[in-house]
DNA sequence: AGTGCAGTTGACTTT
DNA sequence: TAAAGTCAACTGCAC
């Protein structure tokens, strides 16, 4: 293409400026236009939500201003994807299209394909770059974790001096709102806003103030909405990238932030593309477990009732509502009591995770397909290569809410309840539950299942399943393809001939996250 | 002071 | 990253 080509620059999950490869591209061949398209299939999309598009379009009116002040301009369009570039082509007749690799779901893998047939029908060079740790076209997971610490270390792109705006002048819209595209909001008390500016500041604000004890706090529901980072929604819709947060962080690591809380966070942004990554080499765990073996496990796994109560957070175990009603309220909670959730509905309740999972979707502000599609398998039980998770629920309320205080909070119905019964409540003598005004059944739902059966009768279905030859072999081809290389017996490994005991030198580690 | 017992704690195994 | 079960060591206490 010749030099000063009108260039496009089509933003997805990647809005921000700073450390952004395809402007960095476009903007050395010439006149720049900015676009953002909005897209029926997304707004329709049962795993899209108000909370989301709040999200990206505070993100974009931050980004209309960072790219003014560029001297460029920002071109939002409705309409479908090929729609929309070839009326675009027309007006602007640009050379090329640049953007970054997206993993996601199959109407985004089914859209790209049409721009890619588009693209070549229109004469137009389409360059995609690898956005974070995912690597697209993997084989297998020799050497990935290199790939990740290369493209972790590799110097921030800074953000071009200048835009040069193509014409005709990009015409300034009005950004949609949630209700111009009939998406609600209701309930929500969401306290993060979209954008570069703002994740960054969250950023700074985890660095210098609130993550030094991040590894201590971030299983607590109490401590973790200030002592996690917080951001995951900078991450998911790209206002701050991958590379921007590792290199912050592990410059502050033992000064501004202690080592050992540096190190954790570090894992985690690591494991965050490890898990991206499998929706990247298999979509179709979009759609099927893992190990296919378990596609049918909860075939009849769809009870209305007990969708509903969950949804509705009247399930009777007082920590378990209280983690939905905060999650429902805020769009975010803390990993271990996601797990704990995503355990409940699928153990104690046995609904089937294709029924929840859009559900759930909508409701984390930081919904990022690969890793919410991966985790709900995981936690569910579906790879076929990890011990089953099930998550007590009055332990997990004992260990990280010993006093109450969060489930006071999120389930008023329980106010009054001493510490002694704040976990079980179904346990208070009669005489209790009048003087305490709450009375279990009326005030407050007893438990719509019991705990110990619950997970009997889980545990045995699932006894059954591994009988099955089918099921055997299928977990094997799950562990050949997601599988770490890393101590696995016959390749090395580095730890000399001892076989240590360490969960990272389990196969099972490949599908183990630590909150 | 020594013994028996109940209950607790921690390490380790199994599911 | 889970939870439950087993076993041994230990603690506090009564006698």
């Amino acid at each position: 293409m010749s030099k000063d080509s009108v260039q496009c620059v089509w933003l997805k999950r990647d809005l921000r400026v700073l450390d952004h490869r395809p402007l960095v591209e476009a903007a050395a061949r010439g006149p720049v236009v900015l676009l953002y398209i909005v897209e029926p299939e997304m707004i329709e999309a049962p795993d899209f939500d108000g909370i989301h598009w709040q999200f990206i379009r505070q993100s974009l009116v931050d980004l209309q201003a960072s790219v003014r002040e560029l001297g460029g301009a920002l071109c939002i369009r409705r309409g479908e994807a090929t729609a929309v570039l070839d009326t675009l082509h027309i007006e602007y007749d640009f050379a090329g299209l640049w953007s970054h690799e997206e993993t996601g779901n199959a109407w985004t893998f089914a859209r790209d394909k049409r721009v890619a047939r588009w693209a070549s029908g229109a004469g137009v060079t389409w360059q995609e770059f690898a956005h974070n740790g995912v690597v697209r076209g993997l084989r297998d997971r020799d050497g990935w974790a290199r790939v990740w610490e290369t493209r972790m270390a590799e110097p921030l792109l800074v953000v071009p001096e200048s835009l040069s705006s193509p014409t005709p002048a990009v015409a300034d819209i009005e950004i949609p709102t949630c209700a111009a595209l009939g998406l609600t909001l209701e309930g929500r008390a969401l306290d993060l806003t979209g954008g570069e500016g703002e994740g960054l500041r969250v950023l700074q604000s985890f660095i210098d103030e609130r993550g030094k004890r991040y590894h201590r706090e971030m299983s607590s529901p109490n401590q973790a909405y200030k002592s996690c980072s917080r951001l995951s929604p900078y991450l998911a819709w790209g206002c701050v990238s991958m590379r921007t947060a590792y290199q912050a962080i592990a410059t502050a690591a033992g000064t501004r932030m202690p080592k050992i809380a540096a190190r954790a966070v570090i894992a985690r942004l690591h494991w965050h593309c490890h898990f991206m990554q499998k929706l990247e080499s298999e979509p179709a765990i979009e759609f099927h477990a893992f190990n296919r073996a378990c596609d049918t496990l909860r075939a009849q796994g769809h009870d209305a009732a007990k969708l509903e109560a969950w949804q509705e957070a009247r399930t009777g175990y007082p920590f378990v509502d209280a983690c939905l009603r905060a999650l429902k309220a805020r769009g975010w909670i803390n990993f271990r009591m996601r797990a704990m959730l995503v355990s409940f509905a699928s153990y104690h309740l046995w609904l089937d995770w294709r029924c929840f999972k859009d559900w759930l979707a909508c409701q984390f502000i930081d919904y990022e397909p690969g890793i919410h599609l991966s985790q709900i398998q995981m936690q569910s039980g579906l790879t076929g290569i990890n011990t089953l998770r099930i998550y007590n629920p009055i332990k997990q309320g004992t260990d990280h809410d010993p006093d109450g205080k969060f489930i006071r909070t999120w389930v008023p119905e329980l106010k009054e309840v001493s510490n002694d019964f704040i976990h079980d409540p179904w346990m208070m003598p009669d005489l209790i539950q009048i003087e305490t005004g709450c009375q279990l059944g009326v005030d407050y739902p007893l438990p719509i299942v019991e705990h110990r059966e619950a997970v009997r009768f889980a545990r045995a279905r699932f006894t059954e399943l591994r009988q099955l030859p089918e099921y055997r072999e299928a977990s094997r081809a799950v562990l050949q393809r997601h599988g770490s290389r890393k101590g696995r017996s016959g390749r090395g490994g580095g730890r000399g001939t001892k076989r240590s005991k360490q969960a990272d030198d389990s196969p099972q580690g490949e599908f183990n996250f630590t909150a």
